[in-house]
DNA sequence: TATGAATGAGAGTTCATTCAT
DNA sequence: GATGAATGAACTCTCATTCAT
């Protein structure tokens, strides 16, 4: 590990760190730390402490993104992309826990002036994934809709059961189980073509 | 408004800054100076800010919970609910943009100990929407779910649409236009029972 | 207890927390409670934390002052006196630790303004010692000295074993046991005429 | 001044501060201002006023346990050991009234808390006297004692002394004259071996 | 490029004291 | 006499950030 790129220490340090323990409890020196890597040096990658947190989520929503859109390329029906979206959510990009509370907590930031910087990174996910829709839509896979908006709750719904999962009591344990495949129902129906000819 | 006791004027203040500038951003002088009260004062009326803040908090879900429950009371159509409780959580009590924000972004919450507190409060809200959920299943008005899951998932949905449409753009206007309609019919058409007649 | 006068219960109250905790660390708010007083009645009966730390002093000190004259007044050998007075100091009036502990810190206090006030307290007390000491030196029972110098080496002597005789290990258990026979001896040795004659 | 460590520079402003108006009379900006260093440096050199305050103690018990053992080498009789010893406590250091001072109210803290982690300290000093103590007695210079005992006797004994002493009135004048050869003698009177010849 | 000592504004919280009732 | 709500100055400590080396 220390051989990697010194960014890349730092990056993988404030993800782990700001996915569990937020943004505000984790200390630059924290970070710093963790990645094996002097406070000063760290100010040499990163202008600040937002700038840091930015490059981390940007970091893990393009990862994200090139999965959604690697599972369109196959196209699979528009039922099976949701099931495996909304797997992907809970498992994370090989069972990544850091990413999945990281992007979860991201959609309801608490800091306004954090917010409005994470929006863009966070509008263009959305986007993206609402393009997806689109095209789903275009192709009478799924129903017409507000594609923004659709994409915003499927991300809402998904984010909030995730963070809930996530805890150590028994209903987190169940949601763990039963919440991919009850997301997926739960978005597909919501989503699915009128079946109204026939 | 001075009249006023002065625990409700901390609540109010608290409630306000808050939803406005987040946990953080917001120190325990601002609450006093906007309540005109001492820092003293405060302390005298919560013990502290984690304790202030969940106070706000809980009155907040107290309201959307009576409310929510004054909708059930009238015997209304599942699909009726749906809407008029998307409308709530876009509108607010009074148009409450303040209770809104505040109780959106209560539900992935970036402060671990936060949370944890937070915690209780949330699933006493979510085990209430889950509650109205199961009596409507066994109403045969909604299909047979997960009730807590889908209470949660419903709730992230209209939390993450509905912070997006706090932002001061196009798509702001535009979420807050359709996001009441648009959801109210996500919801029913995942939760309406399945036309199997036929 | 609640039927004794309130400025009493104050006093005990008082007594026992700042012998235990100390000065800064015990709150009038905790004094009030343990007395089961309002602090409104604190402050009635008491100008001033400060005041009121001399007052618990203050009655402190005039029990042990009653208790070293009547010693006087028993016409016993100095020798015994001074045995007695150092068992005084490890026992207290009725085994009252809380009393032994705070008298043996009086000595060197921390607050120079405190110390000021107490000075005067502390001053009478040691003149009273030294008072015995100058009739027994005047009746050849002990050797010419300092007579006040001698009154606080005395003190100091027996305080600080004293307060370090109230920890939990096994060195204060060994100064609890040894602790009066040994000081009475140092201070019978220290003061005891010179043997010449014969 | 300015241009010693600044550890040092914080360490003597804190003893100047914390010998002459206490601990809790003494606050970190005070310690700060003094030793023309920010409050982030202070904490960046001592994790909390507590440690401060203890790492102030133990530099002075440190130079006085020094001085204590160079005596014991010089073989110099126990009477004069103990009449040097008596002077180093009134006299501190080249004059070092402030060492003297915070040492002597060392022995009896008020604060339970960092009576704690001062006794440590203390014991360790008080150890160092026992053992000169009983070296001296293996001699056959002093008498059979309790040494640990006996050490802090000695210790108390000077202590409360030379807090009366460092007063501004003719009693502290007349203990600042009489107080070395008078303690001196005290503490040889109270240690020399019996004289059972003859 | 890399370092970490230095900064200081600002955080939450405490607590002796007052005073209207 | 008795109450306790109200006060606000002062406390210790944190932390993102800078900059001389």
């Amino acid at each position: 590990m220390a051989t990697e790129p010194m960014a890349d220490r730092i990056v993988q340090a404030g993800k782990k760190l700001f996915a569990r323990q937020g943004f505000h409890a984790t200390g630059m020196r924290d970070i710093a730390k963790l990645a094996h890597v002097s406070i000063g040096s760290l100010y040499h990658y990163f202008r600040s402490k937002d700038e840091l947190f930015l490059a981390v989520v940007r970091r893990e929503f393009e990862e994200r993104l090139a999965q959604a859109r690697e599972l369109m390329r196959q196209g699979l029906p528009a039922q099976e992309i949701l099931r495996r979206v909304m797997e992907l959510h809970f498992a994370g990009i090989h069972g990544d826990a850091d990413s999945v509370q990281l992007l979860s907590r991201a959609w309801a930031p608490e800091d306004p002036a954090l917010w409005k910087k994470l929006r863009l990174l966070l509008e263009e996910y959305a986007q993206a994934i609402a393009q997806i829709l689109a095209e789903a839509t275009s192709a009478g896979r799924i129903r017409v809709t507000h594609p923004l908006l659709a994409a915003y709750a499927l991300l809402g719904m998904a984010g909030v059961v995730t963070v809930r999962a996530a805890a150590q009591d028994a209903v987190a344990e169940e949601f763990r189980r039963l919440g991919p495949s009850e997301l997926a129902e739960f978005a597909w129906r919501a989503l699915r073509p009128d079946q109204e000819e026939a």
